[in-house]
DNA sequence: ATTGGAATGTCAACAAGGCTGACATAAACT
DNA sequence: AGTTTATGTCAGCCTTGTTGACATTCCAAT
């Protein structure tokens, strides 16, 4: 990509890009954003009495049908003890089912039930929105080049559990 | 900027990208590498007996320094016992200084101290070295794209807030 | 000059959701 | 038979958010 012409000693990308304020302005704009990306799906959960460790738990159960607690302790984590305290009002709330693997008895498999759909969907909608209308307002090259960040930001093992998810996804 | 010939019932962007699949996945790095995002200062900030919200105080005193606790207030989106108590150990600590305005005495204006100062540089040295890799990663067309997405994404009123900052700070 | 409201600080109490440590149980593995 | 794995649960602690109430200081307007 560098020209052979280039007198430039580092790494061959448009480094001049990288000074302290443009880093600077790009912390800001995730801490920003991520007030956003959050923000319809709280005052949803609010609602019910739930929180944004709830909405995670419904979304990766919605996600990945089956999984188990392991599973999602990597994905989410956290100590089994929160996620268990989480997972236990869902469970009693009727919104996601426990049930016992055949193969591996040990094993629980996490399911939404029809509720547990139900509230997954009104959340991720609202999510989903805020989403779409500002991949709109961007534009689909900027989409691009917003998730290439934001893979580039996960540390490696989130990255690879990313991909997977990503890759099975479809 | 829609084509009088185009069929496409649609804002004229290439809407075949969003898929709630699409969307899905979008959600999904923001979650992973939001985690990535805090990793590095979490971990500095636990050495020190501090926490996120911590940081964020220290964040923006840096950013405009001479800043009001109301203006930290907004910028944040906490109460003022929150901010308080966060703010009232950074002083205490001597990490930061709070000044009695001057035209309104009312007004505490906050600063960092050269305490205040290290440690903020500490922070932000890790937060910015993985925005930095993260950049390089992905190269400069995506770093527009990134911050197109996260500025669209943004509440209007923390999106004026963020862009003010920003053109103030070069 | 008084009064109203703004900016700030502080006390108390509470909740969500992290954490650690300890212990229990069942099932699988070796 | 003994060890490890998967899970659940109890107890207690911490940070950081919340609400409500109240005090102080001070600007600004009547």
């Amino acid at each position: 990509m560098e020209s052979a012409l280039s007198s430039h000693p580092d790494s061959g990308q448009a480094l001049l890009y990288l000074t302290d304020e443009q880093l600077r302005q790009g912390i800001e704009a995730m801490f920003f954003a991520y007030r956003g990306f959050t923000a319809d799906p709280d005052r949803i959960l609010e609602l019910f009495g739930y929180g944004r460790a709830h909405h995670r738990a419904l979304h990766f159960i919605k996600a990945s049908p089956g999984t188990t607690v392991n599973n999602l302790l990597d994905i989410l984590g956290v100590t089994k003890q929160s996620l268990n305290r989480v997972l236990r009002t869902l469970i009693d709330d009727g919104l996601v089912e426990s049930h016992v693997g055949q193969k591996d008895r040990r094993k629980r498999h996490l399911f939404l039930t029809d509720d547990g759909k139900k509230l997954e969907q009104k959340l991720s909608d609202a999510q989903r929105q805020r989403m779409r209308s500002a991949y709109r307002a961007a534009g689909p090259d900027a989409v691009s080049g917003f998730r290439k960040v934001l893979e580039a930001m996960m540390d490696p093992k989130l990255r690879s559990t990313y991909m997977n998810m990503r890759d099975i996804g479809r």
